[in-house]
DNA sequence: ATAGTATCTTAATAATTTCTTGATATGCTT
DNA sequence: AAGCATATCAAGAAATTATTAAGATACTAT
């Protein structure tokens, strides 16, 4: 069954950052902005998970925490900026399941969603397979042939594949790309990206020189083929 | 649904260019010519996007995110016609989500635009296809086809069609091609836009000496073919 | 904790593609 | 035919991408 989680922050661009990232993966998401219209929507949706920021305006993290768990035990990630350990400990004290610093990256985000989504028992979430063109992606297994073989990506050549092959055809720049790998960290060097897909490209291209999966798109960026 | 951008800078010319940029693109575009006027503009049409030049009369660009964002959280872009590294950082400081050097070419900015608008969440700005006589321009994919097959174009050549084809019938002068392509403040020739037409006939045209699609108004400019 | 390994990022350089320009040829209009 | 406008061509300039290597960072296993 799919997973649901329920994202409060005030910050509306981590907020929809976020949700893109977990709808990809085949979550469903819902928002809220504080504590307060966070505890009206976690009636409504009974969501799987929630990934609760600690400051916010109205009602703080903390303070939703105390009465949210007198309804319901749904496992919490606390997401804080402060690079404080007593909020770790107090979090953690008032019942969090785990929690994450700002700024963070997307996957490191995912992983932990998945491991306490996983602890909290039930399956997997959704474990999706992308096809095309002769290069098959699975999420599950974190695995990628070419025909019939296995290749071994590292986690940035996992991901960068994957949003490509999201959307084949369709050209992603690099500042999209970035965003993908390292969050919305800004002062990222779009060039990074050009080394992740050159060795992309020698370990899943029969000849790296002229690509047949990855096409470069000059002025604009790279796509998948589209066949 | 339809994304509205608020565009603030006292040269009115640059002004109405990126409008006209924007709109085509299908965003909504709202103006205002120093700080004071965009406070009250931001408030009543609450764009999902600004636009900032920094230097301005009246009231600059720091000074009015700072009063913005007391209000809201709208991303934004600046403008800055100094290439100081310093704007930058300050700039992002203050809460700019990007920013970028006069002069600039359109579609360096729309590249921004769309990736500032895109990690504010939400959907796809307008994935646009323009389709007439046989001619299928795709901005998503950025691709073009002939009939059936896929041509390659460059990234002036692909912009050049697409204002084109934007408005088939109407004729462009070189003057207004070449502010598409260059933007203003570039200084660029004129005779450029032929060589570039060329190129792009003998690409999109089945016989390039008596042009099918890209027809030339004598003493006047280029148009695409009203069928 | 610490060393060892793998990955990521940055910076510099090479290779490639595209853009612009100036010269020349061709074509249009009166 | 004259005079101007457009088309074509080719070469140098400019911009973008590919590649390489080294240092920084993160991760693992002891």
């Amino acid at each position: 069954m799919v997973k649901k989680v329920l994202v409060v922050d005030d910050e509306e661009r981590l907020v929809s950052l976020v949700k893109v990232y977990l709808e990809r993966e085949g979550y469903r998401v819902a928002t809220a902005r504080d504590g307060r219209e966070a505890l009206i929507v976690a009636r409504a949706e009974k969501p799987d998970l929630i990934i609760l920021d600690i400051m916010m305006p109205e009602m703080d993290g903390y303070e939703f925490m105390r009465l949210h768990h007198r309804e319901q035990d749904t496992p919490i990630i606390l997401l804080t900026a402060k690079v404080d350990e007593d909020d770790k400990v107090v979090g953690l004290e008032l019942g969090a399941d785990d929690y994450i610093t700002k700024p963070f990256r997307p996957r490191e985000l995912l992983a932990r969603v998945r491991a306490v989504l996983r602890r909290a028992g039930e399956t997997e979430p959704t474990a999706e397979t992308l096809r095309y063109a002769d290069i098959t992606l699975d999420r599950e297994s974190h695995s990628v042939k070419v025909g019939e073989s296995f290749v071994n990506l590292t986690p940035s050549e996992f991901d960068l594949l994957a949003v490509l092959m999201s959307s084949p055809g369709r050209v992603f720049s690099r500042l999209d790309l970035l965003d993908h790998i390292q969050g919305i960290a800004y002062g990222g060097y779009e060039r990074t990206i050009d080394v992740h897909i050159k060795n992309l490209r020698s370990k899943i291209e029969p000849n790296p020189r002229s690509p047949r999966y990855i096409e470069t798109i000059y002025g604009v960026g790279y796509r998948f083929t589209r066949e």
